[in-house]
DNA sequence: ATGCATCTTGAAAACGTTATCCCACACACT
DNA sequence: AGTGTGTGGGATAACGTTTTCAAGATGCAT
């Protein structure tokens, strides 16, 4: 009776309302989502691997906002790139009967996320995807963006460039790593596994990874770092030993910061669109819930090369 | 029955936890909840402003972290410091029957706030504080801080400092404000209202007050920001003038930064313990749960001068 | 051996909603 | 006029726990 759409006279209903709003009646939310079955629990889970990373601070902003939009709660959780971690949330989210779940997973077989899957309670993935498995999901053009920054320096005439990579387990690194080899062949230059590192996406392995490449003999003119947080571990190291951006090294950074304008010089980076991956995930869960039936979506976003002066 | 500690013979209790774990049983934390009366539903509500600002995202952090540790899930909203936003994430808090909410209030007399605390929710407020009512609170020693930073500028000589503060219905904005004055009097300097701005804790209002105070005649020679986005803000206007941090103009800035390390200069900052701001807090309200009837606490955790080189 | 007290245990009520079922009533058609 | 049909609305079950209550079992003392 007192959802408002129903087989009713509108005049009930509206008297109803009235009733409602008088006497300040607010339903509660637990007893309601007890209750009732699939569909419109108003709660939805998000699992980021950590808050603190500015990229998904903003993703997860995004989802918060059509959450609010639709008077959707949303219960975040940080997996620190943990499996039990994740698995533990995964069980809180469920035991709390969100309507679903909205989260970047840990790998590319990530056998926790698969087996959500497999339960049959809605899933978007967001920013990385799963190798197998069908499910809706958002993610950006990695591949595309790397290129494009890549491109970007062979013009300016880099020919050394050094790559600070992610856990090659993870969808986004490996694509982007893929875009780095494609600029790189389209140019004829040869890919140098020695200027190509990998790391943990964590401040303190930008910064170690960058002194490696600075050590090498010649060492790279230009670097490429595959996240954000890298960078600001790269830009450590490059500040240490007094080199001069774009000077003495060249500088590219995946993910935009919302400082990036304000460092001496400006950084150039690919900009993902990290609100609008977020909105779109919740978008389409939401959609999801509505028609459970629907055809599986998969959506890609651009990325943008954003040209300040550090290169 | 299923609650651990009860009166029930050791072995029975076993018996029954073994069960458990060989069917895989978990609790619905939903029924839990709706049954469940006062105390410890394993459900916590965080409001902050902006989970995008660095400060409140490592608070976050803080809560969410003791959270986990005692299997407590987290709700987070964001109010963007928008009082109809609060309100509606209060509703749905209760609604959600937490055990209780963290927050910092929009103002001082943050009617809503007051009202939530009149309920009977346990509620703990971080960062803010409200001038009446009687609630466990974390805060920072806001004073002391701006206090350190502002006579550590004086004693480099500077004479014209800019302060560019927040909304002053605030506690912390009025409190570094009070702690600048402190400082200046106590060098026997005079406040000049000129050097003095009030903006709104965003990134454009720093960079606006900065434009406005290197405008004047003479400028000042220092800047004392009031928190970190206003920080950012000041920083691109600054290097939009291509002055230089800082031979021609000092900056210390409130709130520390995970890139303020990386920035060129490195930046001189008041770091606020955020992360511990956010932990006592969840222990505050923890400890609040147990003991309803315990005493009312007030923490105050001191910010230290972090020295770096844009001074 | 019986009575009283304590401890266990099983059954049932409660939490606040939504889902389901069924009856009554009105309308239309035969 | 009788019967079929559709619809509104009220009563009741259900959701999965915890809490409460009462009864049964055990033990000790008289």
């Amino acid at each position: 009776m007192i959802n408002n759409s129903d087989k009713v006279v509108p005049e009930t209903r509206d008297l109803v309302h009235k009733a409602m709003v008088k006497l300040g009646y607010k339903p509660n939310r637990v007893a309601r989502r007890l209750r009732q079955k699939g569909g419109m629990r108003h709660l939805l889970g998000l699992i980021i691997p950590d808050i603190q990373n500015p990229f998904f601070a903003e993703l997860a902003r995004g989802v918060e906002d059509v959450a609010y939009a639709h008077k959707f709660a949303v219960m975040l959780c940080n997996s620190d790139e943990n499996l039990k971690k994740e698995e533990f949330y995964i069980e809180v989210l469920q035991s709390e009967s969100v309507d679903g779940i909205i989260l970047p997973p840990i790998s590319e077989c990530d056998l926790v996320v698969l087996k959500l899957i497999k339960s049959g309670l809605p899933v978007v993935t967001v920013d990385r995807s799963l190798t197998h498995g069908a499910m809706d999901k958002v993610e950006v053009d990695n591949r595309r963006g790397a290129f494009e920054a890549v491109d970007h320096l062979i013009k300016l005439g880099h020919r050394r460039i050094g790559l600070i990579a992610g856990r090659m387990n993870v969808s986004t690194s490996r694509e982007r790593r893929l875009g780095y080899e494609d600029a790189m062949m389209e140019h004829k230059l040869p890919v140098q596994p020695e200027y190509i590192r990998g790391g943990d996406f964590k401040q303190a392995s930008g910064r170690a990874m960058t002194e490696e490449l600075l050590e090498l003999s010649p060492p790279p003119t230009a670097l490429f770092v595959l996240n954000n947080l890298m960078t600001v571990g790269a830009l450590e190291a490059i500040h240490r030993r007094k080199l001069r951006i774009p000077h003495d090294i060249a500088v590219i950074g995946f993910d935009d910061l919302p400082w990036a304008e304000a460092l001496d010089p400006p950084l150039t980076v690919v900009r993902q669109p990290a609100y609008e991956v977020g909105r779109a995930a919740a978008e389409l869960l939401l959609r999801r819930l509505e028609n459970p039936a629907g055809a599986v979506t998969h959506l890609k976003l651009l990325p943008k090369l954003v040209l300040r002066n550090s290169c």
